[in-house]
DNA sequence: AGTGAAAATTGATTTGCATCAAATTGAGTG
DNA sequence: CACTCAATTTGATGCAAATCAATTTTCACT
């Protein structure tokens, strides 16, 4: 094990890819047993609290950082220090990509929003295990693909819907990966789905492209309308087809 | 050379990838002769007219399009049938590469703003060239990085800024490109500089992720404080570096 | 040149959201 | 437990841009 930049690593044996899921669902799936060990050998383990910032924008891009656990968000400020949040990254999944490849400084900040267990892959090894990986580089493509897909997908429903129905539209794609209650009676479709949010206001407002006095304004219009209850970072979908149909925007 | 589907196919020699400008410019440059060769006998030459869609979001992705001559505009469009322009591609670039990475349908459609030359690149021969050319990936990995960055801009500019400077942006962003106006007396700063707009109003509104009315009285009060002059389509910048304090939003 | 239809502009009005400001809640700390 | 500061909510107001509506301009085509 090499030795880490800051916080505490992991145990040994934790921080060891042969034992970590997200070996099966990263892009370096398609590695074989020796590229595995290289990496392994090569990076460094990582972790952030709440609120720390694994890279900034406008830093020089030093490889990629797959992320072990916990919800990571990636934040575009101009230079008026206007902001937006342009994705959620979480568990299992590469960050950085853009970046190495676009060979230019990071444009985005990448913030922990809960805390965050990465590990760090230096561009060399990248370079390194590209170079023999014509499929790794596929898997990378995949990626930016449904990435540039999705910003383009945010770019089109910021100017042609209204917040409400972005903020249902966000509730559900949170949905699933954030939900807290136990998914037993969800075939009959009456269980309330209940989520514990990964950000606070302020990030929301930033994910919706809006203020926070509009999502607070937003949310209590849902209350009312008995769409969604919210409780801080707790919210509850008493019946999730009328939040799907919220988001359609307006009939 | 191989049958074209529709339209009229350019003299030979002009479709030969040997002779073909953008072969320098696009993707393809890392090609060796022996792949270069092979491109030349696959592809097929297609013209559209202004107007004419090279293809539909929701079809079925078949390959990649290379622009010969031309600009083409990618149109995304919901359920409801909001659309944006989410992105102009001019000749020398390539058309359809998310959706052929991947792996799914078109999510926008690829319409001709001024007659089009493109070359078509079917998936097979791509999936063999890139299997051959891993310099191949890292051109596209390149491509979609900055698009990606691209689109996140949007993102950005389109909810931290005014109208008035995002359009003062997409002018001076298509400054060099649709300029005019001869290039000499550029150096004293003082020549005005003329722009031919490859889009109608309609078009500008969806790029600015506006509408056509607001685009008008944008045009109106830019004149008005003569920072551009409009006549139809031709823009005329008298002095560049005022147009560009605009672009920077409110002071 | 004349005609019709589409595109562009201008005007009047509405509205969703931002902004500014104040009150309330909530979480962390001595 | 009270205290403090930040986060959230609520209230009041303003504004940029959307919408609805009416001309005017442009341009394609006889």
């Amino acid at each position: 094990m090499t030795r880490i930049r800051r916080n505490i690593s992991p145990p040994a044996d934790e921080a060891d890819c042969k034992f970590c899921t997200m070996m099966e669902t990263s892009e370096f799936q398609v590695l074989g047993e020796e590229d595995r060990e290289k990496l392994n050998q090569v990076k460094h383990s990582l972790e952030f609290n709440k609120g720390e910032v694994i890279f900034h924008q406008g830093e020089e891009c030093n490889g990629m950082y797959c992320i072990r656990s916990g919800t990571v968000a990636l934040r575009k400020t101009d230079e008026n220090g206007n902001s937006v949040l342009v994705s959620l990254i979480h568990s299992g999944q590469t960050l950085g990509i853009r970046s190495y490849f676009a060979k230019t400084d990071y444009q985005a900040s990448a913030e922990a929003l809960t805390p965050v267990t990465v590990c760090h892959i230096p561009p060399r090894l990248l370079d390194d295990l590209i170079s023999r990986n014509p499929q790794l580089n596929l898997q990378f493509l995949r990626h930016i693909s449904l990435d540039l897909d999705e910003a383009r997908k945010t770019i089109l429903t910021n100017t042609s819907m209204p917040v409400r129905a972005r903020m249902a539209h966000l509730l559900i794609s949170l949905s699933e990966r954030y939900r807290i209650s136990d998914e037993k009676g969800e075939e009959d479709g009456c269980l309330e789905i209940v989520l514990e949010l990964p950000m606070n206001r302020h990030d929301m407002a930033e994910l919706l492209a809006t203020r926070p006095e509009t999502v607070a304004r937003t949310i209590s219009a849902l209350s009312r309308d008995g769409v969604v209850r919210f409780s801080g970072r707790t919210a509850t979908i008493p019946d999730f087809d009328l939040l799907c149909s919220e988001a359609e925007g307006s009939p």
